[in-house]
DNA sequence: ACACTTGATTGCTATGTAGCGATATAGTGA
DNA sequence: TCACTATATCGCTACATAGCAATCAAGTGT
């Protein structure tokens, strides 16, 4: 039981590994309105191709994300909408521990996209 | 704007990481009851005293969790309950990902103290 | 002051990974 | 087949950090 206990831990760990990247995050957060291809995605984060190419495979590995080849461009797209939850609950905390100022509460929930 | 959002994104992608090691969600685990000293706590999971200290302050300085010395000991408790709705949340969907496998099913439900 | 207990810090090694440029792979069209 | 485009992978460097043993720091009781 212990040992299972153990693994479960590891991929609850990996999970939010997954998600302990600010290219990750941004990468999730382009998604929000849809599938987009890696081209774009690159655009947007203004990094190399490759890194992006890498982030995606680790997003999808840990299951957040879904791979879908259509003619030579490759669309990603979030696996479970639930997962902005996760995104939304963290800057509820965060926005707390900086409630004195409005402008990083501002900041927060803008990147949360609650307030768009 | 996008500064603060840079800015927004770290703090978040910050506190994700201080979730992503399986020895800080353990420690968490073992405070879902109530505050303990390092010393219970180190027996818990049964690894150095030191690293216990070292992830313990990964944890305050994430936000997660709040220190408070009391003569000789140091008592550690979550900060914020709604911590483990997080993990409660990841938990279901790893669960749903294993769906078809009962017994990693049951082992990340005991992990998140839901079945207990 | 002294020993004792508890927790934090330091010094270290080993491992993981973010980032880039270069290259490989796969699909499309001439 | 050949060029072209889009994505993935490789080789690499730099940096972060998990883990331990050893030490430091602070509080307690004698």
């Amino acid at each position: 039981m212990n040992q299972f206990n153990d693994q479960a831990l590891q991929h609850i760990a990996q999970y939010f590994k997954a998600l302990s990247e600010p290219l990750r995050l941004r990468l999730l957060n382009a998604l929000r309105e849809g599938e987009r291809k890696v081209g774009e995605l690159t655009e947007i984060c203004g990094c190399s191709q490759a890194n992006v190419s890498k982030h995606l495979a680790i997003l999808a590995d840990a299951g957040l994300i879904l791979r879908e080849a259509r003619g030579t461009s490759v669309f990603y797209r979030v696996a479970d909408p639930a997962t902005y939850e996760l995104c939304d609950l963290v800057c509820g905390h965060i926005a707390r521990r900086f409630a004195s100022d409005d402008g990083w509460r501002t900041a927060f929930l803008a990147t949360a996209g609650k307030s768009e």
